[in-house]
DNA sequence: TAGATTGTTAATCGATTAACAATC
DNA sequence: TAGATTGTTAATCGATTAACAATC
């Protein structure tokens, strides 16, 4: 679809373009400029402005951006104008906060099925989903209806589930297991690790 | 501490390196390669031989490096020997999840204090900690005796609490508000939203 | 019109990779 | 010794910034 292919760097800033341009929406704003958008997440103008301008000319001179376009554009861009289905692997502690979480539905996300595969938690109800066995994974999904999960398993067999899930044909892994995951080229991971976070802030810190 | 800064693209690997290591000495491994530690974390050997070279000489020609020692100098490194006291803002869904978490002990942190704004919330009793009420934060803990926070609050009030977790001498803060912060050049932002990680990944979708 | 701000170009800056001497 | 692997240099590659013509 695009002629070039676009520097993942450049789509890993869209995301936060479409959050902060929603907020704005949210507070009764509807033009902008890359300066007051730069000063918000934290970017230079010159670097929107050349993000931007990989996927077409947004603004106008003089004016700046009007906010509801420029958020239909970049929806239209990230592929999430509609809802994705998202299955949910791994109902510990964490599995069970993600599911209890409000904030997915209204920015383009759904979790639409539960796994694990502790015999103990297989076959119970979840908020409205009957927990699956892990297992079966392949053998529901592998019709191609699911490309995302979200894996809140152990990190002790985070890489073997993930083999399954990629053998289902899911594209993208949530991974919030603290380990980091090998997938073929055409599947992508993101890593949620709140530690991996501290630690990098601790480089800085100076004294206790 | 260190003669020329280190880059922060630098910093933010060490603790992937550091998390891969204890992982490989949680199973029984004494030694590695910057090519084995590449392979399990998807980041060439070459990169890996030259972001640790930015702090000493670990390796050994021929041998690689004693996992053990590596680990030891990394946890110096990004200063998470001991342990670091964080406090926690926010009770809602996500601060009560991140108290019942288990993962930050072993990885060099520990929550030391919770705060709310809510009148409801404010007094009662969460796991083993009375909840402060966020107005006192800066009073509490204007003495420097904690430099770290994890914030869970909603997006519209993030960036008041935000001020006041500078004020009360702040300098990192693990923020779960689906928003960007402003903050001071000596404060650090590290930012969890699962939400922009999907987005991130559906650009890369191809159908549903 | 005058002022503001875009989209884009060229220059700068920084990060990654490839290669290899050193050496365990 | 021969093989393996480091730490480091130089070359390559890619990202950011500064500047400005175009134009709303």
């Amino acid at each position: 679809m695009n002629k070039v292919k676009v520097p993942d760097i450049i789509v890993s800033r869209l995301p936060v373009y479409l959050r902060a341009l929603q907020y704005m929406a949210a507070n009764g704003n509807t033009t902008t400029s890359s300066q007051e958008l730069g000063e918000k997440v934290g970017i230079s103008a010159a670097q929107i402005r050349k993000d931007l301008s990989q996927f077409g000319e947004f603004g106008k001179q003089g004016t700046g951006y009007h906010i509801s376009f420029l958020i239909e554009r970049l929806l239209q861009i990230l592929k999430v104008e509609t809802i994705w289905d998202v299955v949910l692997v791994g109902m510990g502690e964490i599995g069970h906060a993600i599911l209890r979480y409000q904030g997915f539905g209204n920015r383009g996300f759904r979790i639409v099925a539960c796994y694990d595969s502790d015999p103990a938690k297989i076959g119970s109800q979840v908020a409205s989903f009957t927990i699956g066995d892990v297992k079966n994974i392949i053998k529901d999904i592998k019709d191609g209806s699911y490309k995302m999960a979200m894996l809140c398993v152990p990190a002790s067999v985070a890489q073997e589930v993930t083999d399954k899930l990629v053998e289902a044909g899911i594209k993208g892994i949530l991974n919030y297991a603290p380990v980091s995951l090998a997938v073929p080229p055409d599947v992508r991971v993101q890593y949620i690790d709140p530690v991996i976070g501290l630690q990098r802030m601790a480089y800085y810190l100076t004294e206790k």
